[in-house]
DNA sequence: TGTACATCAGTGAACGCGCGTTCACTGATGTAC
DNA sequence: TGTACATCAGTGAACGCGCGTTCACTGATGTAC
């Protein structure tokens, strides 16, 4: 039998010693490859050299693999977001530098969209996962959602005095519709397949339109 | 058999006549209930009472059937957007009147999103489907696509000196991310499950973002 | 320090399912003479 | 006006596939004495 072979290949004992986190990582490169239809539960026990049922020591369910796989990647997402955020440099002006981690988050957003289709849609494909997943991640150690990241950006504008309380009240979903929707358009829609220097001057408009109509 | 049954059942000739057709309408109705991955071949030959590879002498493929079903459901959305659009009563301003014209339809392609999600991810399911079904709907008689609408109502405002040229250029796309990301926040996102009068109220502040941002 | 034993991670084999698709066919239709 | 025949829409049966999931099991680990 090959599939014997191919185990033994790649593990020499009994017990794999970390096959939850092999599995979540074999899931992550599926979705990575094909979006959150091609983690299948099969498949990553199969990359992972081991016969498909002893996902069931680790999962309930093919859904809680999903669902594991879907955290992570929402979880890089946020890293990503964090570490563009660390990079900046503060300048004097309150609102300036609010305005510019705001934008941040949206530049990052639209990138991980672009460079991570596949990862990207399964971080968004779990009904009722967008706003949950503060777990800590399994390939990370961010603890903060895209969204929370989103809402603290907002909420700096405020203290900034860049942004009216009335107006912030639900802006997270206003701005989060726009740079979701531009994301949905550049890897699904029309947008699919434009080069670099063009989706950079779309995504600049985008930004300007949010902050102006803010 | 209990499907040769029901297959007699539901019709007496040996054609069925308008097999194309009705199969396109099954596979709508598959969309409704499920979106566009429970639209299944079989199964809407199972519906229409047919044998399951009479489907081949009308669609080439699974994915053809898909194909029609899909541009299907963005005529239907097209057509509630002339329907809309056809009701609004303009006043003096002409301006104003663009701007009505924008607006409504930002809230039929809501509306069509929150009463017809299935459909609604159907029609933009297929990768780059979204600009290009023009042809005549088989539910339906409208020509144009929600896209054409859209760029229409654009260019209204334009004539009406409410928006520059400059500001015109790509302005579909800006206006379209922010209302189909919306739509996807309201019923895969957060926003699930939000009763009417919030809904309204979320839409009309994007609205209002979009047209004083652009 | 050694040994019995409970624990539980991973195995092997099988299940039922529903899918898309192909094959050779049958039977109604409508056209040519 | 009647009849032979080409056309082609729909049939019946089967295919191979891969999936998620369940069952009774085996074998390594680590703890209690």
């Amino acid at each position: 039998v090959p599939e014997a072979r191919a185990r033994a290949a790649q593990r020499d004992t009994y017990r794999h010693g970390d096959l939850r986190r092999a599995l979540v990582e074999a899931g992550i490169q599926l979705a990575r490859d094909g979006g959150p239809d091609a983690v299948v539960l099969r498949e990553a026990t199969r990359r992972v050299g081991v016969a498909p049922n002893a996902a069931y020591r680790h999962f309930a369910d093919h859904r809680a693999l999903l669902g594991a796989v879907c955290s992570a990647a929402q979880s890089a997402l946020a890293i990503a977001m964090e570490r563009e955020l660390a990079r900046l440099s503060p300048g004097q002006d309150p609102a300036e530098n609010a305005r510019d981690r705001l934008r941040a988050c949206g530049v990052v957003y639209l990138r991980f969209a672009q460079e991570e289709p596949g990862l990207f849609r399964a971080a968004f494909s779990v009904p009722g996962s967008m706003e949950l997943a503060h777990h800590p991640s399994l390939t990370g150690n961010s603890r903060r959602t895209p969204f929370q990241l989103l809402n603290a950006a907002l909420d700096e504008l405020v203290n900034a005095g860049a942004l009216t309380p009335e107006r912030r009240q639900g802006a997270e979903f206003l701005t989060w519709s726009a740079v979701h929707g531009l994301a949905s358009l550049l890897i699904d829609g029309p947008l699919r397949g434009l080069e670099r220097p063009a989706t950079a001057e779309i995504e600049q408009r985008l930004f300007d339109m949010i902050q102006h109509g803010l």
